[in-house]
DNA sequence: TCGACACTTAAGTCGTCGCTTGACTTTTGA
DNA sequence: TCAAAAGTCAAGCGACGACTTAAGTGTCGA
């Protein structure tokens, strides 16, 4: 794997890891928020809000633009593609193994001798 | 979500976030590995390597099974599957909000007047 | 039987993370 | 014009996480 996609995942998994984050994630999927609306819906400080929405910016989970003195967070779904990439290279390069394994042993019941 | 949908995403995407976690994980899609081969790949103690098994089997990543003195790891699926699932939701929903949004919005060019 | 091997467990260290408070900037509306 | 609203920035605090070392436990081979 090049070392940008390694960097990105780093990003990606670690802003996933904690709940808050996971839970704007989860409403900004019902559309866009401001940070008030999310600091409200999480029960921490605007302050702390900011510093989820750094993370999740920093990893293209969410985007937010200012208009006036209020700012508008939505969803930026090339983070979460990202993580889904990621997993389904797993799972899938795992099951083929599988897969190639099973011909293998079958091959091997049916000509038992070399 | 369910409560216990949400403790399984905390403990899933908290195992992933950790990048020597993310590669034992690569490891073990290309098949099977001891614990002290992951503690050499990783470059850590056994001890330490032990502690990220510990985490990975917790979220169901990882399985392992020990015969004799050799502890025997192996890729779990569940896990992988269970985040992708997550990912695939939130970014499912959030993509066909935006088409019923362009839905309403080609009604609304389309028959100006209510 | 006994030493080396493979792992396990406990305890401790150090850095990072999530959160708060408090001071600040910019924008808005009366 | 000025106070309240919305967000930003910096510093600090407590908890947790990723390591380590050190002292076990059980297993294998000679």
């Amino acid at each position: 794997m090049l070392k940008h996609e390694a960097e990105a995942a780093d990003r990606v998994f670690h802003a996933l890891a904690d709940a808050n984050r996971r839970a704007v994630i989860e409403r900004l999927t019902r559309g866009p928020a401001t940070v008030s609306e999310l600091a409200a819906l999480l029960g921490v400080t605007v302050a702390g809000t900011v510093q989820h929405l750094r993370v999740l910016q920093d990893s293209e989970l969410v985007r937010s633009e200012k208009v006036g003195r209020v700012r508008t967070c939505r969803i930026d779904t090339a983070g979460l593609r990202s993580a889904e990439a990621w997993l389904r290279r797993r799972r899938t390069e795992w099951e083929h193994r599988l897969d190639r394994l099973g011909a293998v042993l079958d091959d091997q019941t049916k000509e038992p001798g070399s």
